[in-house]
DNA sequence: GTTGTTCCATGATTTAAGTCAACAGATTTT
DNA sequence: AAAATCTGTTGACTTAAATCATGGAACAAC
């Protein structure tokens, strides 16, 4: 059986001739490698025409670089192109909280719509690539076709059903449920992404995994020991392979998203 | 200092004249007393009489009656005008996870909207009543009215930051804020509702409650007791009297829905 | 009203995860 | 390349909450 996946993003690039590289920041939203990930889904070349007017694209971040903070006004959504991000807020007594982990193809800063006003902060994880789209732009752009409004609607109804697993995931305790339906979800990203989903690099720190899943970084690295001594994967730091898939979807109990 | 607020439901609906009550099926949109809090917000007379057009109002239900079933094909949202609602899933292992809690004025069913199929279950916690919206027809409208869009989008944004907000309640552990947090959500969210914000009865059992923070049913009946102990609220039963609200916030380390 | 369920409170015990602490490996900085 | 900082692992101990168990109160059905 042979993986239908390239192993990494640099050569897929290298292969793309006249697609050009998604990381090459003038490429438009018809041409993006990501497109059937991203927005432009379920639009026409016409469409996507208008769509790539308003888009403002290939904006680089370095880690540690911000997207937007918590309290920033509200302007735009972000769709990624390259890297990964966090979403966090900060609590009162200044400790932060991960809220969300963010991977190229997927829409970022949904959570401004409501208030004008972003409820939590948004940082790049490693150096990573964006469009920025702003937001009373495409409210417009949506109104005149329809297929975006519908498309749009449906992105932010996965933001809700996304989170609402996390929930759920959340209430029904266990640690090592918490951790194996991380990686199950990261995985199945992955291959959504023609990238391997048996082989990746976590990341995000033991501490952000902990803020994520609510539970301690001591916890998470024993839990990823005990993983590792049932073969179950392979650790080596932020270095992930899954060995038994089946295991961890019996860990996890198949909560998160199910590859 | 006078309170702003009616006691109860039945005293504002008996004081109504022209307005009709709101739990009579047939009152329109407009007249709807729910008016300021549920979708119409931010539309002209003209726009809500094309709501009134599509919405199917005054549908009735009673405890244990199940608005829709997780899998159901999604065809609908739903606003309730009376009563409180309950969604949940249930996991493999039949348990069922309390996600969310919905009171009158709120919008729900909005899980559907990614995948044309419902991701959870909502069951009336009581008797109540409320407006069916079929979403093909809401999208129509809102392609033809951009404030119903702009609308649209912003309750779906509510609705994210809601759960995101749930989500670090529940990653931040500690039972006490959990509970604490849930009281204050009810709290504000009755106030807005012009009802008591001391004063209310949870429409849930300890075990939903549980369910829905995360905890066992004896924690939160524990809490419950520390709580009424620290003369921080009463508690009788379902009953919930809130004696000293800052001393909650205190608890809470206010997370959840700030009054 | 009586009977049968469901729901709630509380005690005793167990357990999973948190906390504290020390050290080793990585990564950055200079 | 050395120093300094950050990141990850593991152990020992503590603790908050889960589990198990009982009795009583509230509610529903008949």
């Amino acid at each position: 059986m042979k993986p239908n996946y390239q192993l990494d993003v640099a050569e897929d690039c290298s292969r793309a001739v006249k697609r050009t590289c998604h990381t090459n920041p003038s490429v438009s939203c018809g041409d993006c490698r990501l497109g059937e990930l991203c927005l432009p889904i379920a639009l026409d070349a016409q469409e996507i025409g208008h769509l790539d007017e308003i888009v403002k694209r290939g904006r680089n971040l370095k880690k540690g670089d911000y997207l937007y903070r918590e309290g920033d006004e509200f302007n735009s959504i972000y769709a990624i192109r390259a890297g990964s991000f966090k979403t966090f807020k900060s609590s009162w007594d200044g400790v932060e909280q991960v809220t969300g982990l963010y991977l190229p193809g997927e829409i970022l800063g949904m959570d401004g719509i409501s208030n004008n006003r972003h409820g939590g902060s948004a940082v790049a994880l490693e150096t990573g690539s964006f469009c920025e789209i702003p937001f009373h732009q495409l409210e417009e752009l949506s109104a005149r076709i329809p297929s975006l409004q519908g498309r749009f609607f449906r992105l932010m109804g996965q933001e809700i059903v996304k989170d609402q697993q996390m929930l759920t995931l959340l209430s029904s305790n266990a640690a090592e449920e918490r951790v194996a339906a991380l990686l199950l979800s990261i995985s199945s990203r992955n291959h959504r992404r023609k990238l391997s989903p048996f082989n990746f690099r976590l990341p995000m720190t033991r501490a952000e995994i902990g803020s994520y899943l609510g539970i301690t970084l001591e916890t998470v690295s024993r839990v990823f020991s005990r993983l590792s001594k049932q073969n179950i994967v392979a650790v080596d730091n932020k270095e992930i392979q899954v060995l038994d898939i089946s295991a961890l979807k019996a860990v996890a109990k198949v909560k998160m998203g199910c590859s």
